[in-house]
Order: structure tokens, then C-alpha cells, then sequence
RNA sequence: GCGAGGAUAGCUCAGUUGGUUAGAGCGCCUGUCUGUGGCACAGGAGGUCGAGGGUUCGAGCCCCUUUUCUCGCCCCA
């Protein structure tokens, strides 16, 4: 029996080309984050458990990570999201940090659970998190670089929505608007989170046998419904109009209107699955028929900072995925086509592998990637190699140019070829480089 | 953890009520063509039909188990 060649369950392989992808999808976000003055940082992918059983859900913990016990009897986890673990690093250095703190990491989270659409067991993850700022002035910027990222990426507003609520008045709406009690209140924060899966009476009949047991006003349901169905928060119940988070939410939306992110929605039904959120939370939605979905999102998460025993800390974040991100860009045709690192393809005609050395070491010393054929196949088959590793440029070395020091260059895209000196060689592949 | 559907050549897939030696397209290799890719022509290699067991005179096809992939659910990035 032979061994199998496929990576492990959930996880993938990045062959060449797919490597290209990834490195120009990091590259977006490197690039568009940096220009907000967000630095990188990174951590270990293995922590103690106890840093997620505090605020990361329980089902996640428990049920969904690789958790094992070490040689030495600690109980570690393969980190499966990276927001504890900023929160660790921050509080760590909590008094001598500079603040406010712009922090960036792309880390491989890892999650034990079964492999569907847009989620694998493995997956990189884009972590934007911005801490010491208690103003909605955060929630504004950390909601435009996102929106930076997408348009970075060549999405339009048409692709895909931001949709934003606060959690605080979400929680104001169901403690005093419905008035129910802390259990009611969860339960039922769950099920407005798996709304839009359901079909309306099946979400009524759900929503009926939670709010049924209470002894309040009948038709709370249909309350409930109702106050679901706004899609504005001018249509919120009158006596909220003046509540805090309604003004914050105001204000954030007018400022990102102001700088041209128009396709924000707000979305009273929208919770997002970890406790650790305490204001305002936001997700970006697919537009796309075919992929209708959530794709990633964040929010403000105040109070994890302050569990390793320092000062509490205002914190804002998001996190992107890189899996979602792949198909969101290619549903919406965004990828481009990535040329490989290499620029040249040296075929050699003849046996002059030790004459080319040289010359091929100055293409190097002057700034090319080039590779070289010592195959000693015939010509065409080195050039097919070529074509199929997806160089653009083949360049020639035989007898006659070594002696002229004129080198045949061919561009495989659009087959022209010259001979030139290589001064001249590598000055027209670098023109070419930075079309 | 639960449910549904797949797995046949490197890839995408045919394969009749169970019946000779399991096919196609593309790709790969060789040659026409030892200094030029994509085209053309000619030839060739490549399969224990995911794995294990069972039924049968006979299994790619039927049954059981298992692995794995896809899509959902739960949950959630």
C-alpha cells in the first residue's frame, strides 16, 4: 500500500501558482493596512488553553480546536482565532505601549470541524485591531480600512454591503423594549443570529416558544418581528431615539458616508457569534447570488484586554479570511493573473553549460530572476518548460552568442525576438517587469 | 456531532437489466523536426474502477464496513 498524497483533511496544499495567489492577497492587505499606520506583529500558534476558555464561545472550545496535553502535562490549543492572543500581547505590555496602538497580523488559525464552503480546518486570517481609542472615531476607521481592503481588491460598492448594529442597543432593545430576562435574552440573540437561514413562520414559531413562557404583553413576537424589519434607525421605537448607542451609530454612518462608503446598511438583527463584542459589530456581506453570505466582519471588544489583570483597554477589530476573500474575488472575477518571480528562462543550445555560467550570474548580479535549463534537452522542450511554469521571457544561449556576447531574448506572450547585449537585456525585462 | 450526494487514466467524465481484453476528450511521452513553444500528422505509455469484506458461475455496477471529497445542519472566522 502506497501513501496517500493528500494534505490533511480541512487543510491545503499551496502548489507554486497557488502560493502566487496567496502572497498577492497578503500583499493587498499588507499594503492597504500599513497605509493606516497599522504595524505587524505574530505570535505563537500554540497556546495555553485557559486564554481561550475565558471569552472565545464554549462549543468552540471545546468541541471545535486541536487541544492536547504537551509532554510536560500543560494543556495547549492550536490557536484557532487571534484575538486572545493580541489581547495577551498588549496586555503583557500594557503601560509601555504607544498608544492609540495600530496592530496587524496575518496568522493560520485552525479549527476542528467539518470542511464545508468557505471553511476548512486551516485557514489564514488577517487580523486588523486597533486599541486605546474610546470614540466611534475607531469604529470608523477600522470600518474603512476594511472597506480599503475590498476596493484595494478592484470591488466595487455593487459586490458586497457593510452591515452594522450595536450590540449595546440590540441588548437595550430586548431587556427594556421586550423586557425579557438574561436567559430569554440569550437564547434568543442566537436565534436573530440564525434568522435569515429560516423561513419566517419557522422563526415565529421558534421565537414563540421562547418568549411564550414569559408573563409579559402578548403578540411578543410579533414585537420582536416588527422591531427585526427595521432597516433604518429612524424607524426605531420613539424612545430610543436618544439613546447613546443610536447617536453613535448616527454618527458613524454619516462619517462614512463622508468619505465615500456608502454601501453600509444597518442591521438590527446582526450579533456575530463571539461573547467577547460589547458595542458596535459590523459584517461584510457577499453580494453575489452564489455566495450570499457573510464573509467576514469585527467589532469592539472592550473588555478582553482588561481579563489579564491590567486596565481594561478600548479595543476595535476585524478579522478577514483568506478562503472567503478567494472566493469572493473569484466569483466576482478579481483575481488577476500573477506572474511567477522568475523573469527568465535561460535555454541552453548545445553544451555550453559551463560557458553560460558567467554570463548568467552577471543577469543575476544586475537585478533578473533567472532560471536555468541544464536539461540539455532540445530546444523546443526547454522552451515548453518555460511556457508551462509561465515565465514570460526564454532566453537563449548557444555557441554563436557567446562568442558575439549578443543574446537571443523571446517574449513568450508575444513571441517577439531580439538579440541584444546583456546591459540591454536586463533593461528591457525590467521595463517589462514593471508593466 | 447530524444529514444528503460523490470517488473509474495526470485532469474532466462516459460505462446499458451484473456478462469477452474498462473507454472518450484534454494532458503526458516519442517521432516527423539534434537553434525555437502554441499548429498539424503518426505512434506510445498510463487503471489492482478510493480501501476492505460479502453476494454471484461472473461485480466498475448489488450489499455491508471504512476512508475521503462536495453540499447542507449545528456552530462560527
Amino acid at each position: 500500500m502506497s501513501l496517500s498524497t493528500e494534505p490533511y483533511k480541512g487543510a491545503r496544499d499551496f502548489y507554486p501558482e497557488d502560493e502566487r495567489l496567496q502572497k498577492y492577497m497578503f500583499d493587498v492587505m499588507r499594503h492597504t493596512v500599513e497605509s493606516f499606520g497599522y504595524e505587524e506583529y505574530d505570535a505563537p500558534i500554540l497556546e495555553p488553553l485557559e486564554l481561550f476558555l475565558a471569552k472565545t464561545s464554549d462549543e468552540v472550545v471545546n468541541e471545535q480546536t486541536y487541544a492536547f496535553e504537551d509532554r510536560g502535562g500543560r494543556k495547549v490549543v492550536i490557536r484557532p482565532e487571534m484575538t486572545p492572543t493580541v489581547s495577551r500581547m498588549v496586555a503583557a505590555k500594557r503601560q509601555e505601549l504607544a498608544y492609540p496602538l495600530r496592530w496587524y497580523s496575518i496568522p493560520n488559525l485552525w479549527r476542528y470541524e467539518r470542511p464545508q464552503r468557505g471553511r476548512l480546518r486551516e485557514h489564514w486570517q488577517l487580523n486588523v485591531d486597533l486599541f486605546g481609542i474610546d470614540n466611534i472615531a475607531a469604529e470608523t476607521e477600522i470600518i474603512q480600512v476594511a472597506g480599503a481592503i475590498m476596493h484595494n481588491f478592484g470591488a466595487t460598492h455593487e459586490m458586497y454591503t457593510i452591515k452594522l448594529n450595536s450590540r449595546k442597543l440590540l441588548d437595550q432593545l430586548l431587556s427594556d423594549y421586550l423586557k425579557l430576562g438574561d436567559v430569554q435574552q440569550q437564547t434568543l440573540r442566537r436565534l436573530i443570529d440564525r434568522r435569515n437561514k429560516m423561513e419566517e413562520s419557522e422563526f415565529l414559531a421558534e421565537a414563540d416558544s421562547v418568549l411564550n413562557p414569559s408573563q409579559h404583553e402578548a403578540n411578543l413576537s410579533e414585537k420582536l418581528l416588527d422591531l427585526l424589519n427595521i432597516k433604518s434607525i429612524d424607524n426605531l421605537p420613539a424612545e430610543f431615539k436618544d439613546h447613546a448607542s443610536v447617536h453613535e451609530l448616527n454618527i458613524l454612518m454619516t462619517d462614512l458616508q463622508k468619505l465615500l462608503i456608502t454601501n453600509i446598511e444597518f442591521d438590527i438583527s446582526l450579533v456575530r457569534g463571539f461573547d467577547y463584542y460589547n458595542d458596535i459589530v459590523f459584517e461584510v456581506n457577499d453580494n453575489h447570488p452564489d455566495n450570499n453570505r457573510s464573509m467576514f466582519g469585527g467589532g469592539r471588544y472592550d473588555g478582553l484586554v482588561g481579563l489579564f489583570g491590567v486596565e481594561p483597554l478600548p479595543s476595535v477589530g476585524f478579522g478577514m479570511g483568506d478562503i472567503t476573500m478567494k472566493n469572493f474575488l473569484e466569483l466576482h472575477n478579481l483575481l488577476p493573473n500573477i506572474r511567477p518571480e522568475t523573469d527568465v528562462y535561460a535555454v541552453l543550445i548545445g553544451d555550453v553549460a559551463s560557458k553560460a555560467h558567467t554570463v548568467i550570474a552577471d543577469l543575476r548580479e544586475m537585478g533578473l530572476n533567472v532560471a536555468v535549463d541544464f536539461s540539455g534537452r532540445k530546444t523546443d522542450k526547454q522552451i515548453q518548460s518555460a511556457v508551462k511554469k509561465g515565465i514570460h521571457y526564454v532566453l537563449f544561449i548557444g555557441e554563436k552568442e557567446l562568442d558575439s556576447e549578443q543574446y537571443t531574448i523571446k517574449n513568450l506572450i508575444t513571441g517577439v525576438e531580439e538579440q541584444h547585449s546583456i546591459q540591454r537585456i536586463v533593461s528591457i525585462v525590467k521595463d517589462y517587469r514593471q508593466q
